[in-house]
DNA sequence: GGCGCCGCAACGTTGCTGCAATCCTGCTCG
DNA sequence: CGAGCAGGATTGCAGCAACGTTGCGGCGCC
């Protein structure tokens, strides 16, 4: 992971650094807005921390220029203790976060850390089958970050399937899943949900493919 | 924000309900050990008020299941005044603060912010969705720096659904999030409040869309 | 007493879902 | 090797449950 720290003091700067070293982060020190913007340019950061009080200028005013530039990356405001509408005005100029000096290390490391999760490269307990991403958590399928909205039986089926990835699931056993065990079905209504899914799979290039075993089951694997 | 107290006198639990009610937050009450541990298997609380003297133990003996069960969780203890002794013995179990009784609730709700604050592991502090920005310590919203007034359900209803921005909330959870669990709801209050809601973000230009999912819940995007 | 929030219910609307009809595909057996 | 068949795929349709919207009345608060 690698940080950009916009900040005049020379100081702290060297704390931090040495702080975020014993955690295998990089990070770069930009004394003033012209510095930060040339680091910017020239190198790929994962966030930024930025004070507000710089020779050249007011550090908020980095904002929009580093949304317009990446607009992922989280950027975390340092604000003098207490100083409410400080806080609010750098929300409102698109912070992520804001934390007061002075602070413990340990504080911004686990802001940082949190604004990492947010950020949805990691994610909890998931299954990736092609461009498919299964967040079992939040029970959404999503592909290449873009959440499929589907209907409550189809995420049903998707999510049986991507439990048991690779592996043939029974007929009977989805039918369980997706209906309870008092809930009766007497059709081909399942078979109809699949094809539904497998429609929209492929419309949204999932890149994976439900196979059907004859007799047997389904199972959902990537195509090719 | 979601609170429980575990607390067997009936008006004590009735007056900082409705205490606590002016602020937005919501607050399960539980007279006994017994009904704090179903309240924290059931549901999701930001934070416990734990009095000592219960029917069936003394409160402290929850501290350490609690903390197996969700370790970051904010624990403030009431003791009586003036003893030394019950604190010291207190916050060696794993409280986090201690309160005296009697209390002013408005000291009782600065221990809570300043715990929610200390414990950054949780959450980040802000949301940013479109135009829109959720100040979760704050407890607002604005869009393009302009705060929104929104009447407290809608607020919890945002609040719960900025808190997992991007993923469905399912819809008994949004439920439990606005209202207790013992205020039950039988009617489709949740879904006008929606309604109302979905119409001040877009007349505000807010920029995101509380989309929903037939059968499963909502979600909160930004719209396109 | 005015105002606004809130629960509630009525009613309109949407779109999921079970069903069945029809087509398709792979297997089996003579 | 080809006909027959069983299991699977697809799709239109209609019923209905879930959702959206709105107005009303009660209640608490200033």
């Amino acid at each position: 992971m690698r940080l950009l720290l916009v900040e005049d003091e020379l100081e702290m700067a060297a704390a931090l650094g040495a702080a975020l070293g014993r955690y295998d982060m990089i990070l770069d020190h930009a004394p003033t807005l012209d510095h930060a913007m040339a680091a910017l340019a020239n190198h790929v950061h994962d966030g930024i921390i930025l004070d507000r009080q710089l020779p050249d200028g007011d550090g908020l005013s980095l904002i929009p220029r580093v949304r317009a530039l990446k607009s992922g990356i989280p950027v975390i405001v340092l604000t003098a203790r207490g100083a409410v509408d400080e806080r609010v005005r750098g929300l409102d100029m698109g912070a992520d976060d804001y934390l007061a000096k002075p602070f413990a290390v340990e504080e911004l490391l686990a802001r940082i850390r949190a604004l990492m999760r947010r950020s949805p490269d990691i994610a909890p307990i998931t299954a990736r089958i092609g461009n498919l991403v299964f967040d079992f958590d939040g029970r959404q399928a999503s592909v290449n970050g873009r959440i499929l909205d589907l209907p409550r039986r189809e995420l049903l089926v998707l999510e049986a399937l991507a439990r048991r990835q690779g592996r043939t699931v029974q007929r009977s056993t989805l039918e369980e899943s997706v209906y309870g065990y008092d809930d009766e079905i007497q059709s081909n209504s399942l078979d109809a949900h699949v094809s539904r899914l497998r429609r929209k799979l492929s419309e949204t290039g999932a890149g994976v493919e439900i196979h059907s075993i004859r007799g047997v089951g389904y199972l959902l694997r990537p195509s090719l």
